[in-house]
DNA sequence: TGTACATCAGTGAACGCGCGTTCACTGATGTAC
DNA sequence: TGTACATCAGTGAACGCGCGTTCACTGATGTAC
């Protein structure tokens, strides 16, 4: 009758019981998952988290001090999701491994990927607020702690396996993993960008085709000398992971 | 004294004399390229393009309906160029030809990379906007009609030009540029959400890699079998194009 | 056992801001008579 | 040659909206005496 400005419903949570107010924390959290796959990451804003949260806008600043800690907790916790996927599948992938110690540590390598491309086409609105918007307000210590490094550092390691099992790389192992990364990471976004269907199985061959190529199925144990590329990764992205 | 609103400065672009009424409409576009080019993509608004072209907001409307209009002549505009640089650099590298067929045809597809690269890298914002960033009032035969379309087409002529000469591909062609579409898309994007300093060398020097490690520069002419890629891109890309 | 008080988990209303867009207008310049 | 008028290239002020954020408050629940 006399709301001047909410237009929406009101809140429909229950008030959580004395002691237990972190629980609205972990609900907002869960309200923000649920718009990021909703509209596909537009429309994130405090009202439409709140609302889905069945709770009023005002209530998020009692466990957020503002919209962009809220945003990097969400993307915390879905970048950890994102690696744990990767590794989920990579162990996966271990526990079939046969007698051919290339083709087992290709094909660990090969399900990360995979993994990686069902988590992006899966969560587009995750994968854009993670790779694609700039969130300004982050700070730079942030920045410098990018969860992305994990994703970077996985990849790396299934390449250095790739490589001490005697593999075929046509690339350094620093410039293979991260050629592999931006390969994926086009694949996919260019898909979105263009409007394709299905975007999951091409991106997915294509990254395939991609790894044969640069990992050979079989070829001589092989991995060229240092490049100016090798270089530039090992100095420009590497050392912020640790 | 007593502007309530407009807290800018006054518009400073002398009025174009009668019958020049047209000449705003360059200069508003030459604005957004303006805007785009300063703050890279973020606050592409109304009131900065007009404050950039010295002229007050509603006058931009004198030229374009809404916004969605100007961004998409904008953008026509910014996709023009880019094509039109990639075909420079192709026709450069022709002229440059040597007796080895093959490595001419390798040298302009490489050519193309680079400029694509250059431009995804010293425009930034225009980029982001072509590529990233969701433009939904952009209508559907728009869409259809999306230039983003003439890269894909000339990447692969490009690389029928490589296969016709007898290079090896170590893809079926149509696989083959967009894959090297998506590693330039995927390597540019990347290194700009990783804030990465001097981008564009690293990522034109990965290019090259991949290129290498899919057009191998001395191999016998061979072209794979069509592949289930090969065919998703014949009728889910290409046909958008005609 | 009753009651005053502190604490907790939120709410309701508003703030200032920037946005895209509208609309009545203005002032210079050309044209008809 | 003078003047009324039409046209043109814009302007100035405002509109409604959604946004992030603030701030005084409320009402249920526990606790001290």
């Amino acid at each position: 009758m006399h709301t001047p400005e909410e237009t929406g419903t009101e809140p429909s949570r229950p008030r959580s019981p004395r002691g237990q107010g972190e629980r609205l924390r972990r609900d907002v959290l869960d309200a923000v998952n649920r718009v990021l796959v909703q509209d596909g990451g537009e429309r994130l804003t405090m009202r439409a988290v709140a609302r889905e949260a069945g709770v009023t806008a005002p209530s998020i600043y009692l466990h957020f001090t503002d919209k962009a800690d809220l945003v990097w907790a969400a993307l915390t916790d879905k970048y950890a999701q994102l690696a744990a996927e990767m590794d989920q599948a990579d162990v996966a992938a271990a526990t079939r491994s046969t007698d051919d110690l290339v083709q087992s540590a290709r094909l660990r390598l090969q399900a990360q990927m995979h993994a990686y491309v069902r988590f992006a086409v899966t969560n587009p609105g995750h994968y854009r607020l993670m790779f694609e918007i700039r969130q300004p307000s982050v700070s730079t210590e942030r920045a410098v702690a990018h969860p992305s490094r994990l994703v970077s550092s996985s990849l790396r390691e299934a390449v250095a396996r790739c490589a001490e099992a005697g593999a075929m790389l046509r690339l350094p192992r620093r410039a293979l993993a991260h050629t592999l990364w931006s390969t994926m990471h086009g694949l996919v976004s260019l898909n979105h960008s263009l409007g394709i269907d299905d975007a999951e199985d091409l991106a997915r061959r294509c990254a395939d085709d991609v790894l044969d190529s640069l990992i050979p199925r079989d070829g001589p144990a092989f991995e060229p000398p240092d490049s100016l590329v090798e270089r530039a990764i090992r100095e420009v992205i590497e050392p912020r992971t640790s």
